[in-house]
DNA sequence: AGTGAAAAGCACTCGTT
DNA sequence: AACGAGTGCTTTTCACT
């Protein structure tokens, strides 16, 4: 009953010396870069939309200090839900603008809720919101105070 | 004693336009995007140089989908931290290569660790360095069995 | 699957307003 | 601060291997 249908994929040198910049900077020059590889630009344009076609390249994204921008509040919030209702409620969770991740977890709570507020109103009303679903059994609501670090790029 | 210095920032329709087109994708070409904005290229050239300047913009950077790279295993750490030690732990954790966000919140926990690991192996050592640090007086974590939604994006 | 070559598209700079 | 135009890069395609 898994709709996980992920696989692990073979990548060589190539592929991973590719990824490694793009999750570097995302803009760079595929040409610039095929001379540092020594393999022709066409070669990284192939690679790079086979990347994009299986899924292992999902899009190129600018990263954005959201507190410049007025995003100053964060919330790490973690709910015990209704099994029979848990992937709903995370899909519905998951579909809200603030939402920036959704872990499923096993524990003392079911799911982990990672969210972004301009204030403490928004932030409120998204609580709010989120107590009155009846699935909820329980939930912990974690105020963050500074982002130490927020980046998706592990090192791979 | 806030080493806080940010600050918000004064964006109008071309800067906001601009950052939107490249959360969505940040391979996009600026001439394209002038079209559509009755702008001139250089005058996004010149707004982009500037949203980056003024550290908006901290980067560009390719989406993975970990889990195709064999990292199947994620974890949400909370700690207590004693507080004379907690930026000096939060800045050595953030360090980390499997490390993808650490918020300092406030409540029963300091610290909320997201990470992420090839094996239980990786993980297993993580925990247990994190473990032996005597600044930890406790942890809770969560194993993320699935992750529903992860992605640094919000609607702005 | 990788390549070179060519055409189309693009970034970046600078002088002008 | 925005622009237009020019120069040099870059992507993308495609026929060939």
């Amino acid at each position: 009953m898994s709709t996980n249908n992920k696989r692990n994929v073979d990548m060589d040198t190539v592929d991973r010396k590719l990824l490694i910049e793009l999750l570097r900077d995302a803009r760079t020059s595929l040409r610039r870069l095929s001379e540092e590889m020594n393999v022709s630009p066409a070669t990284l344009h192939n690679r790079l939309t086979r990347l994009v076609q299986e899924g292992i390249v999902r899009g190129f994204t600018a990263l954005v200090d959201y507190t410049k921008l007025g995003y100053s509040l964060s919330a790490v919030i973690m709910a015990k839900v209704d099994g029979k209702h848990l992937t709903e409620f995370e899909r519905e969770i998951a579909s809200s603008d603030n939402v920036v991740a959704v872990y499923d977890v096993v524990g003392e709570y079911d799911v982990v809720i990672i969210s972004k507020f301009k204030n403490v109103e928004d932030l409120d009303a998204f609580l709010k919101q989120l107590l009155k679903n009846p699935k909820i059994e329980r939930t912990y609501t974690s105020i963050v105070l500074n982002v130490v670090k927020e980046d998706p790029r592990i090192k791979i």
